[in-house]
DNA sequence: CTAGGATCTAGAGTCGGCTCTAGGTCAACC
DNA sequence: GGTTGACCTAGAGCCGACTCTAGATCCTAG
């Protein structure tokens, strides 16, 4: 457990999380660091391991699609320390629920694509003669003839 | 196969889209209709039953994340006809790396979630005196302390 | 005949989440 | 001492995909 980098600068931070430094003055003003962010000399911004550790955090909840106003929710909470664990659960149990959902909806719109994949591919694999023999009329799939 | 309402209002396709009318009238500004809206008297649209099916293609795309100028694209191949099959196959193809891949980190942030959910849950089930004598100083997760 | 509701057009506005700009400070190198 | 290059602030701009507004038209019912 050595001391080593417990001062990081914005461009660091954002090379490790992802986030554009942009980002991180923008996440900053949006109330999403648990921790005041620590000032050097000439006003620069410096971050431990922990705000790291937090953004990456903050990154894995924006891209499930968690909106800023419940990460600063979220935040807060963090914020506010120890008590407050029954409403932290929630918030993520809530969150969760979006997810899960989003991945089903995501999962039945996959079938739909893998299916009219498989019949594009059906169709190439047909040599040409036989294409123009079969079933004339009925369309391949629904979208107007083959979409 | 009886001539059923071959003609539906703006209103109606929308209810059954689940688009917008304002939607409707934005797509097909967009080019994202395979063949022209037909219009009745004093100007109205109306639409059939295969506009419809198609929709609900665009439907499906779009919530899985395909942008319009995409879908605009395999619109216009839908519309030339056959030949370009290959096309249209490869355009799915990529949007289907895409829909997998969104699963996939999905399914990874719901794994993130579902864990912070567990500790919290283990947090609260424990009574009060038993979390005080609880290894002191150690965070139960990254978060500054159990964010 | 009139009122209500659905529709029309063209174009402006909204929203979330950054992203970029302008104009400036500061430290380090050549 | 001049030039990078990273950083600063405040605030404007952007992007995608609608959504909404205004003002007009049209149909139907009472």
């Amino acid at each position: 457990m050595a001391e080593i980098a417990a001062t990081l600068s914005i461009g660091q931070v954002a090379e490790r999380t992802g986030l554009s430094v942009h980002a991180l003055r923008f996440y900053e003003h949006e109330g999403l660091f648990v921790n005041p962010v620590r000032r050097g000399p000439g006003g620069r911004r410096f971050y431990s391991e922990d705000d790291v550790d937090w953004l990456t955090v903050c990154v894995i909840l924006r891209a499930s699609g968690l909106p800023l106003p419940a990460l600063r929710r979220y935040t807060e909470l963090v914020r506010e320390g120890a008590g407050n664990e029954a409403e932290r659960l929630a918030l993520l149990r809530e969150h969760r629920v979006h997810v899960t959902t989003q991945l089903d909806r995501l999962a039945r719109c996959l079938d739909l694509i893998t299916f009219k994949i498989g019949v594009y591919e059906d169709l190439l694999d047909r040599p040409p003669a036989e294409r123009a023999g079969g079933s004339p009329g009925q369309p391949v799939v629904g979208d107007q003839g083959a979409g």
